[in-house]
DNA sequence: GGCGTGTTACTTTTT
DNA sequence: GTAACACGCC
């Protein structure tokens, strides 16, 4: 980030246009702005709260809260820039992390030890399997993703137990009453715990309305209720509260955003002020168009219409590969075109997918075409086994009544603890009413006749290697160096190594990123923006970012790859969307659950297409491999919610593409000694589509050299 | 009683 | 590509 002096205050509001004025100047007072995407939102709050800080308000009085870390680490960014450095900057966090903040305080009150773990969907699944057996025995025939989506819901409020969900309430039951014993929260548990404070304890509300009179939302539409809940608490009494939203973008209805916060917010604050920003200034004309049109389709929305005066010609493509390999292929080699010949930076470009699953064929071309790439979201590298097995220790060092993250690291690496041993002493501890970790403790010096001497003995090894760390990691700093040793005394890369046995390559991957996990952890405790760096605060962070976002910093220059929904708030020059198929954009299980989620399905179409400032690419694949098989697939009937004469489809002429196209993977084939790639051979599928402009694919990579995106009107050129 | 091996099905989106 | 399960071996 280059240092740029503070801007003096008559400047802050100077650039902006008479709407975006009013919202930043509004600065007390109930404040709803209902921004369309791409209207500069994100300026508006920034400078928002630049010009409260200018006008003398303490930063850290005023709260702002958004969606995802990215979102907050960016408005910390833009906000540091517009304002004086020596003062006081404002929390910016997500829920989650505002969340795990008040209960690191008052968590107590409702009779939780400080040093909570926080469980992720992965700790909570392997909990709730554990109680499942436990409880329904027998009958496994429970589904229990759909056991865990209505844990969920009951809790949040989003819905109550009845005659249709009731067999999951005694896995309800049972799953809260192990959390509290484990002394750890699941992530409803951040947001409905505070809530629970808030009714119980009115000094906890007293002293955060008291700490912030200022309080921001970013992504309104995005917003659970009970998120709306705790917002409406704080900011009752100062009523300065200003929400930030716009209804065509809510895709997060699927985890509790209700389109309801609205109109809880309308009657909790009847006086206060809207303002509707509908200016866009990222995208060309012609998707903005698209754009509308694709979103008019839905009835239940406010209307509103955006509009620019961004001109360009031939925004929006659309291409047919014929598999995954083709369509990797064609956003890779078009990349290196337009980035090379065109000169565009790469970061400029976003590659946009449905799913994740979809990520890996067009990492794999990337990787082919020597494009650097960044992929946002995904398996996150916390997710990777290896891993959740060092934060598994380290959480249970943390947290010894944590049992979810016990039984993952009690007998990894073996040390003989397998099933039988774990089911004594699951039963011992249950008698006992105590933790597994007290329970070895205890049995480790009583006699016991349940436990044979061999067994005492590798019980002893596994508590001797925990328990002089549980005192070391008690003191903050030299976190990583204390992990380091850790993982020495484990012999985490002995594990490793003895887990694959005939090739190293996977193994010496796998430590290098557990190598990697001690890194950050040292970047993370030396950076002089955290105060105190204890490993509850590690571990929270970790729990609640997906990615390590020091990380970022490095690889500037590259591509963006990831998910619809991890792109929300972002824009690039040139967008990919692949996987414009139908079953994928609308995904067919969305579809499976209810018939009216389309709207919300077009709903992340209309988001992905407004990404696109200048170019927009779109593919639909005409087969697939799902799973084991291959489909034929068909586009996505959004496309046809585009007006015909905006679209141009884009036809590959077949010599060059059969020359050039398998080229790079043929090659490494040949040398493995494999035969040719199979994609192509494939059983013609016929796709039909209205004749459209159709353009040869030298024209189309010409073009992009010459006219550079045939850019007609007031759009900047490309910075070289 | 623990562990290695071979089999299965699973992949919507995320804090 | 992987995680969970069943089976038979040590």
């Amino acid at each position: 980030m280059p240092k740029r002096e503070p801007k003096p205050f008559d400047s802050l509001t100077g650039k902006l246009n008479g709407r975006q004025r009013a919202a930043v100047e509004t600065t007390t007072g109930p404040l709803l702005i209902i921004a369309g995407a791409g209207s500069g939102k994100t300026r508006v709050i920034t400078q928002r709260i630049a010009r409260l800080l200018a006008e003398g308000v303490a930063g850290k009085t005023i709260l702002a809260l958004t969606f995802t870390n990215k979102a907050a680490k960016e408005m910390r960014e833009r906000v540091r820039l517009l304002s004086d450095p020596t003062r006081s900057a404002p929390p910016i966090s997500t829920f989650h992390s505002f969340g795990v903040q008040i209960l690191r305080e008052w968590i107590t009150l409702l009779g939780f030890g400080r040093d909570f773990s926080i469980y992720d969907q992965i700790d909570k699944m392997s909990l709730l399997k554990e109680i499942a057996r436990e409880v329904l025995g027998a009958r496994n025939d429970v589904d229990l993703y759909s056991c865990a989506q209505t844990i969920s819901a009951v809790k949040t409020g989003r819905t109550e137990w009845n005659a249709e969900n009731d067999l999951y309430r005694p896995v309800a039951d049972v799953y809260r009453e192990h959390l509290r014993a484990y002394n750890a929260v699941d992530f409803d548990d951040l947001i409905v715990l505070p809530l629970e404070l808030f009714e119980r304890h009115s000094q906890v509300l007293d002293a955060l309305r008291e700490r912030y009179r200022y309080v921001m939302v970013d992504e309104f539409q995005d917003t659970s209720t009970a998120q709306y809940r705790i917002v409406e608490a704080v900011a009752r009494k100062h009523r300065n509260l200003c929400v930030v939203g716009d209804d065509d973008q809510s895709i997060y209805s699927w985890r509790g955003a209700s389109s309801l916060n609205m109109a809880y917010f309308e009657r909790d604050f009847p006086e206060r002020r809207e303002i509707k920003l509908e200016q866009n200034y990222r995208s060309a004309h012609d998707i903005l168009r698209a754009a509308n049109s694709v979103i008019a389709h839905n009835r239940n929305r406010k209307q509103k219409e955006l509009w620019t005066g961004l001109r360009a010609d031939r925004c929006i493509e659309v291409f047919f590969p014929a598999d995954e390999y083709e369509e990797a292929r064609f956003i890779a080699r078009t990349v290196r075109a337009i980035a090379g010949r065109g000169g565009v930076r790469l970061d400029k470009f976003g590659i946009l997918v449905r799913t994740n699953s979809l990520i890996a064929p067009i990492e794999e071309a990337l990787l082919g075409e020597n494009i650097a790439y960044r992929v946002s979201g995904g398996t996150s590298f916390f997710q990777r086994k290896e891993i959740k097995d060092i934060i598994a220790y380290l959480k249970l060092i943390a947290n010894p009544d944590d049992n979810v993250s016990l039984l993952r690291v009690v007998n990894t690496p073996r040390r003989g603890i397998g099933r039988k041993t774990v089911q004594m002493l699951r039963e011992l501890s249950a008698e006992r009413r105590e933790s597994l970790y007290s329970t070895i403790q205890a049995l480790i010096h009583a006699e016991d006749g349940r436990v044979s001497f061999k067994t005492r003995e590798r019980l002893e090894e596994f508590v001797g290697i925990i328990e002089p760390y549980r005192a070391e990691f008690l003191a903050p700093r030299k976190l990583a160096e204390k992990l380091g040793r850790l993982i020495d005394d484990l012999n985490i890369r002995g594990h490793i190594v003895s887990e694959h046995p005939d090739n190293e390559r996977p193994a010496r991957l796998k430590f290098r990123s557990v190598m990697r996990f001690v890194d950050m952890m040292s970047a993370w405790e030396n950076d002089p923006d955290v105060v105190a760096p204890t490993l509850f605060d590690f571990l929270a962070r970790i729990a609640l970012v997906n990615r390590d976002d020091n990380q970022e910093e490095s690889d500037r220059r590259s591509v963006h790859l990831m998910t619809i929904h991890a792109a929300k708030g972002l824009e690039f020059d040139v967008v990919f969307l692949a996987g414009v198929e139908d079953g994928l954009i609308p995904h067919a299980r969305a579809l499976e659950e209810d018939e009216s989620n389309i709207e919300e399905e077009r709903r992340l179409f209309y988001v992905a297409i407004t990404r696109a400032k200048r170019k927009l690419l779109l593919s639909a694949c005409r087969t697939r491999r799902v799973m084991r098989e291959v489909q034929e697939r068909a586009a996505s009937p959004f496309l046809d919610e585009i007006p015909d004469e905006l679209i141009h489809v884009h036809e590959p002429d077949e010599p060059v593409e059969q020359r050039d196209a398998g080229s790079f993977f043929d090659q490494i084939r040949a040398r493995l000694g494999l035969g040719r790639s199979d994609c192509r051979k494939r059983s013609p599928t016929p796709c039909v589509y209205r004749s459209r402009m159709i353009i040869s694919t030298r024209r189309f990579f010409a073009r992009f050299s010459s006219e550079s995106f045939g850019a007609t009107g007031s759009l900047p050129p490309f910075p070289v």
